[in-house]
DNA sequence: TACATAATGATATGTTATCTCAATAAGGAA
DNA sequence: TTCCTTATTGAGATAACATATCATTATGTA
């Protein structure tokens, strides 16, 4: 339950730590990151302010990017009721947890609540699949909008 | 646990009991959907089969169809592990259940499991929404595709 | 049977993401 | 430092998927 403090470096060593490099793109990338860490975003929105940094940057790179920091569990891929998603980083990247989104104002908290281990071994031997993962998104409404 | 035998009838009763109408391209779509029980399949691929049957049935009106009968809890959406998702007629029509799909082939298996009123009222306390809905999904492989 | 309106279909439009591929640049080797 | 291999990039085309529009049609009830 340690919380490193994420900085630029932490995601170019990411990136270096699996054998990529680490590119100019990838640094503007890092330094508007941290910026948005416990906020969420679409992959759009995120594009949007790259370009404001440098419009030089393609749409591509930075889908790209997205989609390798959520493959190294950097970067939390957030589902809401209506099926739209966004990305966010976590207080706790890297460790595992869930999200509860508001369906009114699209609130998203982090919870540790997760399915036990004794759960998931029953749902292992009751479907004859080796688990490898799971995907726990809660529905709700934020106290403020309970108001 | 009570399996109603799905046909065509069940469908379009849903329909009319929500106020809805019973119309050509509806009971059209009742007719397709039962013989996909158990099967998933993308609207894409569901109004492909609609085109053979009548090609006169708009694309508009199986969007709108999948829709309403997910909104009557008839239709499950799965989700996989890629993201991607599709629709399915559950064995236990209505009841309360989540699905592992396999990584490798894409099979897909209804399961019982949840969590239980315990961990859910725990999570309602610890984010402090008032929860009303999660959405489960597993990814595994099926015992075919680990041979 | 008539009527109010839910539902439809054709198509335009929207949203979101991926593909292509020539040009560029990162970083290990010499 | 310079060279060289190849990962990465950018621009735009293309794809996959879904919704909006709106005049027309058809349902179900009064």
């Amino acid at each position: 339950m340690t919380s490193t403090t994420l900085t630029p470096d932490v995601i170019l060593d990411a990136f270096k730590e699996n054998g990529l490099r680490i590119t100019g793109p990838r640094r503007a990338l890092a330094l508007l990151l941290v910026e948005m860490k416990g906020f969420d975003f679409t992959v759009e929105q995120l594009w949007d302010k790259v370009l404001q940094s440098d419009p030089n940057i393609g749409r591509a790179t930075v889908f790209r990017a997205v989609e390798i920091l959520q493959d190294l569990h950097l970067l939390d891929r957030v589902e809401f009721a209506d099926g739209s998603h966004r990305f966010r980083f976590c207080h706790e990247a890297g460790s595992h947890h869930h999200h509860v989104t508001c369906s009114t104002c699209g609130k998203v908290t982090e919870i540790e609540a997760c399915l036990s281990a004794d759960q998931l071994a029953k749902i292992g031997l009751q479907s004859d699949f080796a688990i490898e993962g799971h995907r726990l998104e809660f529905f709700g409404r934020c106290s403020r909008c309970r108001k």
